[in-house]
DNA sequence: ATAATTATTGGAAGCACTTCCAATAAAGTA
DNA sequence: TACTTTATTGGAAGTGCTTCCAATAATTAT
């Protein structure tokens, strides 16, 4: 039906070899078949057949990634930077987006990237990765990377959540607040539990007692209590303290608890940073444009890695596993009150 | 290297073509047979090699979706329809995401995308068509449906713009305005177009004059003027008229510019609703967040109706073209004074 | 029991490529 | 000039599936 390499073999008067051999530039054709078939391809506006081609040479050229969809903005600058670095090698991306943390869809999703033919490598976002994983999926075909999760046995990129909340509460310290508590989310998701190790490490460091009273987390299992309605409860529960045992800022273990908490305090009539002064933590879109001092991740260049990282595993599948940590670091905004002077940088940090 | 269908027929003592019956449940092969087939398939732990079949059959069974970037929340959401949709049916999607509004990238997503074996059919969203555009791709054998553009030969999704601010404007109209402003993005965005066309329609009909002081479009190319820092220049431009010729109400063409529009209020002094109401477009996540009054667009809807057209296409490639649009409707917070007994529906508003 | 249908079945051909091998042509060497 | 060596080239085989056609087996009708 449409033109294959057999017409352009016929009209250039050569054998097809000769034809996948100049589209593919392998050495050893002569310059002048090169050109006439080149110039009868484009002729024949010719197009390869990208199935045929993945079929013969057992390679998809395309990439699978599988991300939860919930992860919003966050999701967005990553697949940017996948997409950006993707496009430079010839690859193509097949989305499988998640709802929720649907296991039976992730599992489904799963199988299907990891098919025969579909895809040459799969690329696994934010997720909390169940128990049977690893045995299940390690010696499937496909190289498998990890980005923003983390399991021994695979290739993973991720951000580290413990110098990030360390970086949060630090500059709470240094602002020279002493009551500092902690909105957390469901202690279930890893980046919650890292998130709460950063903030009582750099209490503790910093001479701070762990006040209990000063803490909440959240048993919301939706979004693994990330959202703005477990923060706004927590914020509530923390207000219920008396008004001198109430904390005079709070770290949030994310930038959507922190706007549920600031609505909570502005139905108190509270003001941040006036009464409490709050830090977040992702840098979501919102989160400038409530001037929200808060943890910014590379998102993009985690993408753009991680891309390197699945090709360099595609080249190389027996190559021993890898696991890149990326800092995060702070933005100061308006909700801590803003005091350039005392800034501190978390790249001065090591975990 | 893996199994197929070959290993299956030796294995079943059959021939691969009882195999590929039974595997697609073709009829006319004994239970006895199928039931073997099924059998060893499942002991061999076969998957079918999705390139080989899709060589065979001449179809991919996937969708490409070519989506920028910058449309952001609207994006998720209308992807989120789409994959939902689309897994029910099988098929996976292949994404290309735009950077911006690149017309060469868009240029070579496109081609890429609607090259032979790579997806079955292409859908593009939100762009602003480059001119040669029809006359190029019309007769390419990939369908092409349009989401939230418009070409009278391609089938497109579209939500009705003009009504969406007529809808706006006439909220604010029955909660008592007379001097209604408009703050837009450029006007070379078709949307853009629209909502005007909408928001002087609604002052026309309801006896209100247009007065070209109180209209503030955008010359700023970058996302074609719905940008924040758009908002706040037009605001702040509309804040320069003296204090008596000062709108009471404005319609802001999307969300962000309404964001840049009140911060620039807040730079003034001045408070939504109490000095100046104010109604937004598209009700991204940050809308609910900060109350903005705003009009909402069924994404979800969209991207699950727009899967639909295409799979109609791609059974009847030689239906006629169709257009189908959705009303947007109002969502009413607390930048316009909420009152609830006045507020408009849309669906009583015909276009 | 025999002929005529109808239900299964095997396997070749085709899908559009790549790659390898043998064959031919060109160039280099003595 | 005759013999190697090297550079091109054609085309068969292979990739894993579907589908069509002819052949065989099972049913039904006579």
């Amino acid at each position: 039906m449409s033109v294959t390499i057999y017409d352009i073999a016929k009209q250039a008067g050569v054998g097809v070899g000769t034809v996948s051999r100049v589209l593919n530039n392998h050495p050893n054709v002569s310059v002048k078949t090169r050109e006439r078939v080149l110039k009868v391809a484009h002729d024949l506006n010719y197009q390869p057949h990208a199935f045929a081609q993945g079929l013969a040479r057992n390679k998809t050229n395309t990439i699978a990634a599988i991300i939860p969809f919930f992860t919003n903005y966050f999701f967005l600058e990553v697949l940017q930077g996948i997409q950006d670095k993707i496009l430079t090698l010839g690859y193509d991306i097949m989305l499988y987006g998640l709802n929720e943390n649907d296991p039976e869809q992730f599992e489904s999703h799963l199988l299907r990237s990891t098919q025969k033919g579909r895809a040459d490598g799969v690329m696994l976002f934010s997720l909390r990765l169940p128990d049977d994983f690893a045995e299940k999926y390690k010696h499937v075909n496909h190289p498998i990377v990890l980005v923003d999760c983390f399991h021994q046995d695979f290739d993973s990129i991720t951000v580290d959540n413990k110098a990030g909340a360390y970086a949060a509460t630090k500059h709470l310290i240094s602002l020279g607040h002493e009551r500092i508590g902690m909105i957390n989310a469901n202690p279930i998701s890893p980046p919650a539990q890292h998130r709460f190790e950063g903030y009582k490490a750099a209490l503790i460091e910093n001479g701070l007692p762990f006040d209990e009273k000063l803490y909440k987390s959240s048993k919301i299992m939706k979004y693994d209590g990330f959202s703005r309605e477990a923060g706004y409860v927590s914020m509530i529960a923390m207000l219920d303290l008396p008004m001198d045992e109430r904390p005079t800022a709070i770290f949030v273990s994310s930038d959507v608890q922190a706007m549920g908490a600031l609505s909570a305090m502005r139905d108190h009539n509270l003001k941040a940073p006036d009464d409490i002064a709050i830090v977040g933590y992702d840098d979501i879109e919102l989160a400038q444009h409530i001037g929200l001092t808060t943890i910014g991740q590379p998102m993009y260049e985690m993408g753009v890695l991680s891309v390197g990282r699945m090709l360099d595993r595609l080249t190389n599948r027996n190559g021993s596993v890898t696991h890149t940590s990326f800092t995060p670091k702070l933005i100061i905004r308006e909700t801590c009150g803003y005091r350039k002077t005392e800034a501190v940088s978390v790249t001065n940090h090591q975990v």
